[in-house]
DNA sequence: ACCTGAACACCGTTCAAGT
DNA sequence: ACCTGAACACCGTTCAAGT
């Protein structure tokens, strides 16, 4: 049991940095009240001075993402000059994927969390503007956020992944995988002629840079084209 | 402790059955071990023989809303004629999401899932065969399947919804529900026009059905657009 | 004001024992 | 074979007590 070396004071402000250290190095399944305490040398019970309770942690947790997000779409601290709706919501939505990829853990919270914190609805506000700000209608602006979905928090919420349950260590496994295969020829071929293309290596083949892109634009397509279908003349900006 | 009353012996399903209803009528966070096997009028430790933990139960819970789905979109066990992909996925998402209307929690669970039920495969490689069909390529099976998202499934997983934390019965509450919209003016004039518009009551203006059909066509639009470019003379298949 | 020890009401899960 | 009671190792949280 480590006594608390330096005497700094606790603050709520330390308590998420621990709270987010333990998630980065050992995931979200570790955070753990009487985990955090022990980081940060203290019995559990002195967290409730700084926090309401566990589900107070977790909202402070998805607020320092997204303050991490703000910072990483403005860097110096200033906003995009926001001449194109289109180039500055893209900008938004890479952002906050560069950021989800340091916190692995950070969409599974934000899918759980039943209440939605402040911040998240912030971030949406900024969104939303950008596209007003283009000429989007309230109503075009609303189906934008619906349609971005989990792609405007800088994640891909499907459940699809490529490596099915359990791992293929020895050979009693690999007979089990052949007999998978066989019950899903198309997603198999599919997974043979994507490796078959891919220079990179098994590890994320699935879920890269690329693809986030591809349905990123797809969307951003869309949406384009439906703003143009209500109003061909662009109020402001430049085409693109 | 009411003792079982029916000689009806345990099973899987009937363990499974058991654990859905609970989560049907007061959520997935009742759904607990000691909870289902007092539903079934046993122990905790009887459940064992039937499963093999809290997380094969969980599995099945997925099992079991898959196979729903598959009912849902073959209602008398035969598949859809297969002569337009987009047809054919459009109504596999749409009785997807009918399903996810009445089990409300399973949206959650689907996103929790650490791995991938084998029956979750299976509803994607009905998917892909529909494009694969449709004369996709697998690559751009690949990016349809990451593009469509949790709306493969039937859900929409934005983090979006109307109503921030916190109720606002008493005047407190609603003084900081204005101050609140004071820092989100785009998103409180969108709720405010959405409303006007809107003859339905508050209650699921947002993430209505005419939103997912939105949002699914526009993908689907998307999608067969990408898949003209690369492939122009359609090769069987009525076109739009 | 801030931190603590003991306790409470829950979890999932094990194990040896019953029938 | 199927079910059980007691116990274990964890949770989050309360409360009265320390300093």
């Amino acid at each position: 049991m480590p006594r608390r070396t330096s005497a700094a004071p606790l603050s709520r402000a330390g308590v998420l940095a621990a709270a987010t250290a333990i998630a980065d190095a050992t995931g979200l399944g570790e955070v753990t009240m009487r985990r955090v305490a022990a980081d940060l040398g203290v019995e559990a019970m002195s967290l409730y001075h700084y926090v309401s309770g566990k589900d107070d942690l977790l909202d402070g947790l998805v607020e320092a993402v997204m303050a991490e997000i703000t910072r990483e779409a403005a860097p110096n601290g200033v906003e995009r000059a926001g001449e194109d709706w289109r180039i500055d919501v893209r900008e938004r939505c890479l952002a906050a994927r560069r950021v989800m990829i340091r916190h692995p853990w950070a969409p599974a919270l934000l899918s759980s969390r039943t209440t939605v914190p402040l911040a998240v609805y912030l971030y949406y506000e900024g969104l939303l503007a950008d596209m007003i700000n283009g000429g989007f209608t309230y109503s075009l602006g609303h189906r934008a956020l619906h349609a971005l979905g989990s792609m405007a928090l800088g994640f891909d919420r499907g459940v699809f992944s490529p490596a099915p349950a359990g791992g293929l260590d020895d050979a009693a496994a690999e007979a089990e995988f052949a007999e998978l295969a066989a019950m899903l020829p198309q997603l198999s071929a599919m997974a043979a002629s994507e490796f078959h293309d891919n220079a990179d290596p098994t590890l994320d083949w699935c879920d890269s840079q690329t693809e986030f892109e591809f349905t990123l634009d797809l969307l951003l397509d869309g949406l384009q084209r439906a703003h143009e279908a209500a109003a061909p003349r662009v109020p402001r900006g430049r085409r693109r």
